[in-house]
DNA sequence: GTCTATACGAAGATAGAC
DNA sequence: GTCTATCTTCGTATAGAC
């Protein structure tokens, strides 16, 4: 249920996702909604949002041992194909929640926490690398931001160019320190 | 009534952006919406972008004499300005189009159009510093994605720091051929 | 636990008076 | 042209039956 939630909101959004539409994507009885999710939508898209910011997080901790540009092109590589299936209604669920959630504390402790996770992965292998703390951090914040760019501008374009320019450009400044 | 939306949107969201707010911040008379907006909403949020874009863009180029990391450094001084002003409530009306309303083809149009002129000037300027076309279209690609996502993140983290670190590090980047 | 029915509020669109 | 009133739709939340 969560998992649809998630599915949901990265392609509608939060207030384009109603409860009517989870329960009929996932499949689950409709009567239990407020028993699973006592805390309402909020709890709901929070816990989508931290779902999917953590498959994320082990994404492109499978490609940890390859250094971050491995990593960067690993998870471009998914989300490439998740737009391209389906015809470019996928975006990211943490970015839609940060666009739209930000106002609700829960929503916006929840992003920022999946947010702070991609940049300390990041900043772990640069950090590998030989860069510097500080221009790691900084490296890391730039990297997440052009991913995050990038989505949004590969549905308005309804083309993968703008991710892969990203993952080309930034991924070899990644490695070299 | 238009720069009123613009500013509702890029705070609230279109979905959080009723006529009723709309009406209230601009002053204008409650009756005349659908006069003026016989498009409805759709019309109203599509020339709030197209507005908010071209001020955007006037704003760049402003620097362009300057190069392109002016244009980059002056476009993120406003953005950061406003960010602080609000107490990080406004970020960029085309991103939450390009999130919220891109199934709407009249929106989509709109922030396509906007992100294409955004581009279209920094790779005229970045040509100007010898760029070859491709890879003054990739690097161009690359600072209007991590702009946007810059703003989506400063609102999360309530600091301008993504924003600063864009463009500290993409400006001499965009300087050098 | 699961389901149905309903209350409640919000928002967009529309019609008609002035 | 401007305004008020209303219609309709929709989504969340809640209460109560099985």
């Amino acid at each position: 249920m969560v998992a649809s939630a998630a599915e949901l909101v990265r392609r509608n959004g939060i207030a384009g996702t109603g409860f009517r539409d989870v329960v009929e994507h996932s499949g689950t009885p409709r009567g239990s909604i407020s028993h699973h999710f006592p805390g309402g939508k909020r709890q709901m898209v929070s816990e989508a949002v931290r779902l999917s910011g953590a498959h994320a997080a082990t994404i492109m901790s499978h490609a940890e041992q390859d250094g971050p540009a491995a990593a960067l092109a690993e998870i471009c590589n998914v989300f490439r194909r998740s737009l391209v299936a389906t015809d470019y209604a996928a975006g990211c669920p943490v970015g839609a929640v940060a666009q739209e959630g930000w106002r609700e504390p829960e929503l916006r402790e929840a992003a920022s926490e999946v947010f702070d996770e991609w940049r300390r992965i990041l900043r772990g292998l640069m950090r590998e690398r030989g860069w510097s703390e500080e221009r790691a951090e900084d490296m890391a914040d730039l990297a997440v931001c052009a991913f995050e760019g990038a989505l949004l501008m590969c549905r308005i374009d309804r083309s993968t160019a703008p991710l892969d320019h990203v993952e080309h450009l930034l991924g070899p400044m990644l490695e070299a320190g």
